[in-house]
DNA sequence: CCCCGATCGTTCGGCAACGAACGATATCCC
DNA sequence: GGGATATCGTTCGTTGCCGAACGATCGGGG
């Protein structure tokens, strides 16, 4: 497939933005088409995540983390925390906080491992396990209306799209030429204890800005 | 890994963490098919923004925030500072502390606005345009990468599923219809199926102006 | 003129998030 | 056994990000 102008059927979709960009950059070589397809997921997850806080999470004083949490817990159980960081997909640092903070609501509970005195065990307390339960229904009503512009063929074909999007990012190493990544099992020596390693829970959060720091 | 014996042919492609959900939840009524196609939105926003911060972003010492402040100068030039906030999908708050990094770095310029001294202007300086074009190529290379597992065809067909679900949430009203909220207006055009003309730019942090906070 | 409301950018408090450093604990190996 | 090594969770410093409060500025009306 030879790389084509931008076809009329395209154009009338673009975003104002989209069509600025093309009047600044359109002469230089760069790939519009990935451009479009990979900018567009970073769009919708911010409206996607903006939309689930003001209409869900807010209502129950619930961060995004707070309830990604929540929700591991939910659907594993008691976990360790550490599977719990990698699971919500945010840092051993970043954990300890929220789940200080959940801790003093009550919605959580901790517990030192009763065989490893360095691992923390944590689990929903009553009161999470009903929060999380009358939370997630509406999480998922919501889910149901952000997709209803789709068919249930075309929600399918986007779910697809992204894994492969994922799964190419999560298994390669770049730009730098690799092979079979879309294929590959990167999690070996991994011990995270019955949770899978090359996926982690849906609602996974590792958005903010981190800094490299480069120097 | 590729073999098919669960009932669907999407079921083949299920990560642990989608079939240990349907284990825990299959037995209630929801809606699997949309948290399917809407969850894996998030995540792969997750897994690109990540890849760009530490391959490409890294290197330069750029937040993802600070990049797209610096790509909205680049395309459209010199802003008010309203103007980029609204752009990049921060607040004012926000925007504020992102420009003073950026100009104790030497790589924009803020000017007061010659007929209103509340206004205050930014640009790109000489070494930030120099930064910027040296790092979007880059940026864009490794879209390339990210889509590489697709098709064109299939990257046409992504980019076209995620504007009408960015659409729906933007422009609808969610389960629970809310009015007022005012601030920032949703473009004419109301719930048509998909097409979206004020969009903002590509790598925003969408987000809106009044949020209803729980008590 | 001068007040009044509106608008704009900054400041501030609070939470989220990261990486690095740290102390405590467990395990390995001699 | 006992010291070196590895692992785990917490703490710490910095940045991002938000909403609210604030000061400065502009425009209109009396």
């Amino acid at each position: 497939m030879t790389t084509r102008r931008l076809g009329s059927a395209e154009a009338a979709e673009l975003s104002r933005a989209e069509r600025d960009i093309r009047a600044r950059l359109g002469d230089r070589p760069f790939d519009f088409r990935a451009m479009a397809a990979i900018s567009n997921i970073y769009r919708a997850a911010t409206t996607v995540r903006n939309h689930m806080e003001q209409r869900v999470l807010g209502e129950y004083d619930l961060s995004w983390s707070a309830f990604t949490v929540m929700w591991v817990l939910w659907i594993w159980g008691e976990q360790e925390t550490r599977h719990v960081a990698a699971e919500t997909g945010t840092t051993k640092g970043t954990l300890t906080g929220v789940l200080k903070t959940l801790e003093s609501r009550r919605l959580v509970l901790r517990s030192v491992h009763p065989d490893d005195g360095r691992r923390v065990l944590v689990r929903l307390s009553p009161r999470g396990l009903a929060i999380i339960e009358e939370v997630f229904p509406r999480f998922n009503g919501e889910e149901t209306f952000a997709a209803s512009t789709l068919t249930p063929a075309e929600q399918d074909q986007l779910a697809h799209l992204l894994r492969k999007v994922s799964a190419r990012i999560e298994g390669g190493t770049g730009v730098a030429p690799i092979e079979a990544a879309a294929g590959r099992d990167p999690g070996a020596g991994g011990d995270r204890g019955g949770v899978d390693t090359t996926a982690p829970a849906p609602y996974v959060r590792r958005q903010t800005t981190t800094r490299p720091r480069a120097s």
